[in-house]
Order: C-alpha cells, then sequence, then structure tokens
DNA sequence: CGATTAATGAAACTGGAGTCCCGTTATGGG
DNA sequence: CCCATAACGGGACTCCAGTTTCATTAATCG
C-alpha cells in the first residue's frame, strides 16, 4: 500500500544521472553491435562507459533492462522523411534508408543484437514495438497522400504497406547470408506499390474483391 | 598438418552416441522454447536430457553450437507440399503453414530463439540459412508451374516469390505484438501474387519495364 | 565373443558475472 | 549558499556456468 517503485534516476534525473544515462547507452550500442547480444556483459558496458559496474546493475539490471531502455532513446531521434511526389517514389526512398541502416556494419550488427534481445523478455519486446510502430507512422503520410492522388485504392491500410516495405528487407537480413544492396530494397518498394495497387492492404478486408 | 578436429560422435556415431544425440536436442528445443535464447543454460539442458553435462560442454560446447546442431536436424525433416493448381491456392497454403507454425506457442518461441541465436554466432547463422534455403527450395517449384501456366511473367525469380510469402509474417513476428492469424497469411499470400504479377519479382532485373 | 578405445559421466575445481555493504559525491530544494 | 539525501563507486563476497580429470561403459572390428 503506498507508492512504490520509481528507481534510481527517477527523483534527480538532472546532470551526473542523465550523463551516466547517456554514456551506459552508447558503450552499451558499442558492444552489441561488436560482440552481439549472446555475448554482451554488463561489466564489459561498465568499463566502457567509465561508471562503476554497481550503478549498471543497480539502474538496469538485466542486457535485456539496458536494451530497453536503448530502444526508448532509439525511437526519440527520428529521422527526416522525404517527399518525392510518387508513392513509388516515396516508399523507394523509405527502402533506402532502411537498407542503408542494415548494409552498414555497425547499426546492422545494433539491429540484429536488438532484435534478438526482444525475443523472450515481454519488457523489452514492448520497447521494441513502441520503436517500430514510431518509424510506421512516421512514413505513414506518404500512402495516405497516395490515396488522394488515387494511386491506390481507398480503404488501403497505410501501415501495412509500410511494413510490406521493410519486411523483406529483415526477412533477408536474418535468415539468408546474402548482402542487402540498392536492388532489394527498390524491389522491396516497387513489390509494396504493386500489392497496395491491387487491393492486397485494404482495411478490414481480406482481400477479396 | 595432418588431419585434425573430428570432434566426438564422429567415429562410433550408432547406438548410444545417437540415442545422446537426439535426447539432447530434443531438450534443447523444450528449454529455448520455454526460456528463451536469452536464458538457456547448457546444465539445464544435460538434466532434462539426463545426460552428463560434461557430453553436452564436448560435443557441443556452446549455446549457439548446439542451436546450430538443432538447425541441421530440422533442416532434414520436411514438411508435405500441396498442389492446389493456382499460384494464389499453392502460395496461401504455404502461407498458412507459416502462419500456423509461428503462431503455435512452443514453435514459435523456438524459431524467436533460433533467429536470436543466429544473431552474432557466424556459424549459427550458416545453419540457418541452409535451413531457409531448403525450405525455400521445397516450395519454389509451385510458382515454376505458375510461370508455365502463364500466370506471371517469365523470368520471375521463383526463390523471390516464396520469400516474399514469409518475410511479412515473420516481420510482423518480431516487431509488433499483434497475433498472426489467418487474415495475415492471406494477404501476405495475395500481395506476392500481385508483385508477381506486376514484374516485381523479375531475375537480374530491377523492376523496371 | 573378446580386445580396443571412443564416448560418456561423476566429482572436484576455477573464474568471473552478479550481489551486497558502506563510504563518497553532487543534485535539487529551501 | 548550505543541508538532506539521491545516486554513484570501490571492494569484498557468493554462487554457478563452464573446465578438467579420470574412472566406467559400450560401440566397432577382428
Amino acid at each position: 500500500m503506498g507508492i512504490e517503485d520509481a528507481g534510481p534516476g527517477t527523483v534527480r534525473p538532472g546532470g551526473r544521472t542523465a550523463r551516466v544515462r547517456a554514456s551506459v547507452l552508447r558503450a552499451a550500442g558499442d558492444a552489441l553491435a561488436e560482440h552481439g547480444f549472446a555475448h554482451l556483459d554488463l561489466v564489459d558496458v561498465a568499463r566502457r562507459a567509465e561508471v562503476g559496474k554497481t550503478t549498471v546493475y543497480r539502474r538496469w539490471g538485466t542486457v535485456t533492462g539496458l536494451v530497453a531502455d536503448l530502444l526508448l532513446e532509439m525511437a526519440e531521434e527520428s529521422l527526416p522523411r522525404t517527399e518525392t511526389g510518387s508513392l513509388l517514389g516515396d516508399l523507394k526512398a523509405n527502402a533506402r534508408l532502411v537498407q542503408r541502416t542494415l548494409a552498414d556494419p555497425r547499426q546492422g550488427a545494433l539491429f540484429k543484437a536488438v532484435l534478438a534481445a526482444a525475443t523472450g523478455e515481454e519488457k523489452t519486446a514492448e520497447a521494441l514495438h513502441r520503436f517500430y510502430d514510431t518509424r510506421v507512422k512516421e512514413w505513414a503520410p506518404c500512402v495516405q497522400q497516395a490515396v488522394d492522388r488515387g494511386e491506390i485504392p481507398q480503404g488501403t491500410d497505410a501501415h501495412e504497406v509500410i511494413r510490406a516495405v521493410s519486411a523483406p528487407l529483415y526477412y533477408r537480413l536474418l535468415t539468408s547470408g546474402d548482402r542487402l544492396d540498392e536492388a532489394a530494397a527498390d524491389r522491396a518498394a516497387e513489390a509494396a506499390v504493386a500489392a497496395a495497387r491491387a487491393g492486397a492492404y485494404l482495411r478490414g478486408d481480406d482481400g477479396h474483391a
């Protein structure tokens, strides 16, 4: 009975506490990109961040807890969205952005590690879902504009179209050893547009015309 | 210099050795499905398999090594493929199969764990890639048949079409909390067919007609 | 069937991840 | 500017995953 929880960092979040968090999250990202999720150890993160290991254990506790907080920060920094005037152009821009991110050695390894961490730990999974919801929502407007222009049918689920662009890129990253190139990105965008035109992403409909 | 490696289990693979392997792999699958990759510990696997922990460490060494062997076995047991006479019918059957597998609590958790394990460990990743190559190759013929029937353009990359069906299902499994239902499976199949018809999966082509 | 030795398994051992204790630092409120 | 105390950090401690050793069991070959 009474107010409980409110872990460390919630009462005096300014100054040192904020610096420690930034330093630890940066170190965690580096370590994840280098060693992967499986071999991440909090003592190493503490060393890199030049912070006492007690602090890391007290504030984040586990590897998955730390990744969850890292995802919160990653969700905040949003990337600028371009507008090309056509759905295919916008989705290609999106696909290229995702492709470049996943193909980059550091970023690609980091995303793989974060996905692995979200597997199995509910709290981390929720943070990951919020991260992708944020990204999808940022890009959904370009699909709605395409509907308004008459490029694709009324009632198209904008979020589903955006997800359709990323899906094959992530699938390829995880299940094949092939490199993610621009051709793969363009193909993903083209496939999504073709499917959207055919009404495959109509909301609350199973696709039968 | 000379012949080296050839670890335990390669000289006398019959009888007990085979029984131990089967028992350990089954236990590993159970443990992965229950606790996830992050919390898997080989001592627990040894206990479940009723096998000395020394044996597990000697033959598989690490968690990722054990998962790699598990994937080799998973690749061998192939699922029967149905033939419905139309590309959409065949791909829907494939999509439903994947969807049922991933939606099943045990199987879904196991696949998540296996994907997580393949992240970061090259040897495990290779085993995973072989597993998916096997599955994709099993289903590719139905796409070729569709080409022969004239449903989709000549020069369509059959493997890419099959991957396009699974991709959105895996993407949803990993990046959202939403349940994988039949509607999602059907939508994946329909989108793949629409994109294939539009020529998005032409081999060695970036999609421009 | 018996000899050879590959493979297993019990037990003792070790190193380091994670915890605990308590003194030190510096934030935020008055 | 000063006080109360939130948050940090060093170091000792614990516990168990992973290793090593060696005796026991059983697969293969003649």
